[in-house]
DNA sequence: TGGTGATAGTTTCCTAGTCAACTAAAGAGA
DNA sequence: TCTCTTTAGTTGACTAGGAAACTATCACCA
């Protein structure tokens, strides 16, 4: 009965029900765009598109915090699925431009209305008050860690 | 200008920032762990057995929302660093159990120290009101959602 | 204007999971 | 006790990503 007990207790740890929480919800989305076709790191692509197509690749890795190797793999299967489209740079013979198909504009949306209802099945119980407490202490933690990329995986 | 947008604002949804912190959080949790020779998940598989061994693989598994398949390897590569050993039981052919070795004994509390150390780089400059909220409200997600499993990845 | 270094994207090899098929042992029933 | 089903663990095929080497092009500048 020692009063330090420096192991074993990780559930003292914000960090661990913060992935916990955070596994649960991003796995439950993944079923639901599955449905789709497509998968989370699909969807968040095709998202970042919207509205600032057309965009470079290595631009797309650096906001997605993937490497470039990975996002030339990614954008290979939307190409395959006819989501996506990839077209020279007429002004640079090196660079590509990626850009949405009729078909994920049309899709893009949908899957946005099931990122809606994920985030309702996990947080509509909340209060409004907690739920913003949440939120600022999650942007709390952005801003003062300096952290930057968007979430994928 | 209408009023309903549904697409684009991802930034409005809690599943979005708490992926967005969590992957930080455990990003840099693997960059100390990886100091000293182990990933992410071989500490988990350790940390569980910590004052739970002898375990069966099976069980392992359940706990940490993995496949047997995936405990196997897991398995095979921590007994590669003679972090583990893997025992037949005496009562059943088919079964083993999984069981810490001296140097697993002692390295799991030193990571369970960077555990805490990184929990303290993310949360403790928040206030302790925030901080006793911010559980209050996972645990609760955890517990309306009746989520299960350690989050391992 | 031609060489050198930086940049864009691709490719290869590696890691760590899943899924599903497989082997072996255990249990249950006729 | 033989067979059938279930359970424990392993294996192989596959997926998605990272790291680093590689190719092609561009930008700079002597």
């Amino acid at each position: 009965m020692k009063s330090t007990r420096p192991t074993s207790d990780l559930t003292a740890h914000l960090g661990y029900w913060l992935r916990y929480v955070s596994n649960h919800v991003s796995q439950a989305f993944a079923r639901k765009v599955e449905t789709h076709g497509v998968t989370v790191a699909e969807w968040v692509l095709l998202h970042q598109l919207l509205g600032a197509e057309p965009l470079a690749p290595s631009r797309v890795a650096e906001r997605l915090g993937m490497t470039r190797g990975a996002i030339t793999k990614l954008a290979d299967r939307l190409i395959a699925k006819s989501l996506l489209v990839r077209n020279a740079d007429p002004e640079d013979g090196r660079a590509q431009t990626l850009a949405l198909t009729a078909k994920s504009r049309k899709l893009v949306p949908e899957l946005a209305a099931l990122a809606d209802a994920n985030d309702s099945q996990f947080f509509d119980h909340l209060s409004p008050k907690d739920r913003a407490t949440l939120l600022r202490i999650l942007r709390g933690i952005v801003d003062t860690r300096g952290l930057k990329s968007v979430p994928v995986d």
